[in-house]
DNA sequence: CATTAATTTTGACAAAGTCCAAAACTATAC
DNA sequence: GTATAGTTTTGGACTTTGTCAAAATTAATG
């Protein structure tokens, strides 16, 4: 990915300071919720409103220029990552987020058996489980 | 599965109009939403509170007698159809869901590349696409 | 039936987002 | 550089989905 002002430009998008700093934390910070990115941006530029990290972090979702994923019992997180199809592995006790390449090949699980007439443009894979720390924690 | 009432005392669960309602509308109406199952219920028995239907859903769910799936951009939705680990289609502009077999043979699913030192115990699977009807309306 | 434990109800509350109108800003054209 | 048109950002109210806690009710047991 190149830098984030290029990145910007490359989709239109006028350049702003929270524009800017949103993409970096973003960068810096996979999986991070939209109050985490606020959080980063606030110790970048001092300052953002709720509403424009949302807007700012739609308008990058939209163009698919970063990528926002929905685990259930957890707020909207977003990665930079974006077009290769990876998948998501989830603590079901503390909500760590890991990525994981494809499981079965190149981009296998795109075939369901039955369609039922369906257009299917997306297989969403999330592997729940524990994390080490959490294994750790219920052991004792 | 058996009659709602067995259901209920082989979970030792005390039986109660409300219990027998929700579980019968989950059965008659798979991946409905509380909302739509409270609408539901309520056709049948006359009345219930908001908070008893979660409070029914979860006791359900926790017993493994019903299952919960939370697609992104959509409320909880509830069904039957228990351990035999399917997955679903949603349609990304509708919400209607259906069920799908396991893809790639029995239970493949569960074999992340890198555990990443996760201790796995599910793999959930969402195809995301647009249905028939859909399909229909945005060509028209 | 009476007792006890569990469930239901009611009403307040919380989290995560969205909607809206006004003010501030960015980019562009002179 | 300045003016202008078009976007963004702000702040506040609001919506949706769901949970918490206490009081009232109901089911199971002897």
């Amino acid at each position: 990915m190149h830098d984030p002002e290029t990145t910007l430009r490359q989709h239109d998008l006028p350049i702003t300071a929270q524009r800017l700093a949103v993409l970096r934390a973003v960068s810096h910070h996979p999986h991070a919720t939209a109050d985490d990115l606020a959080e980063q941006v606030r110790q970048e530029i001092g300052a953002i409103s709720r509403q424009s990290v949302y807007n700012v972090l739609n308008v990058l979702t939209d163009k698919g220029i970063i990528r926002r994923i929905q685990p259930a019992h957890s707020p909207a997180r977003y990665e930079d990552r974006v077009g290769d199809n990876h998948h998501h592995l989830v603590c079901r006790s503390c909500g760590q987020t890991e990525d994981v390449c494809c499981a079965v090949g190149a981009a296998p699980c795109l075939h369901a058996h039955d369609q039922h007439g369906f257009q299917i443009d997306e297989a969403e894979v999330i592997y729940w489980g524990t994390c080490p720390a959490c294994q750790r924690k219920s052991r004792s």
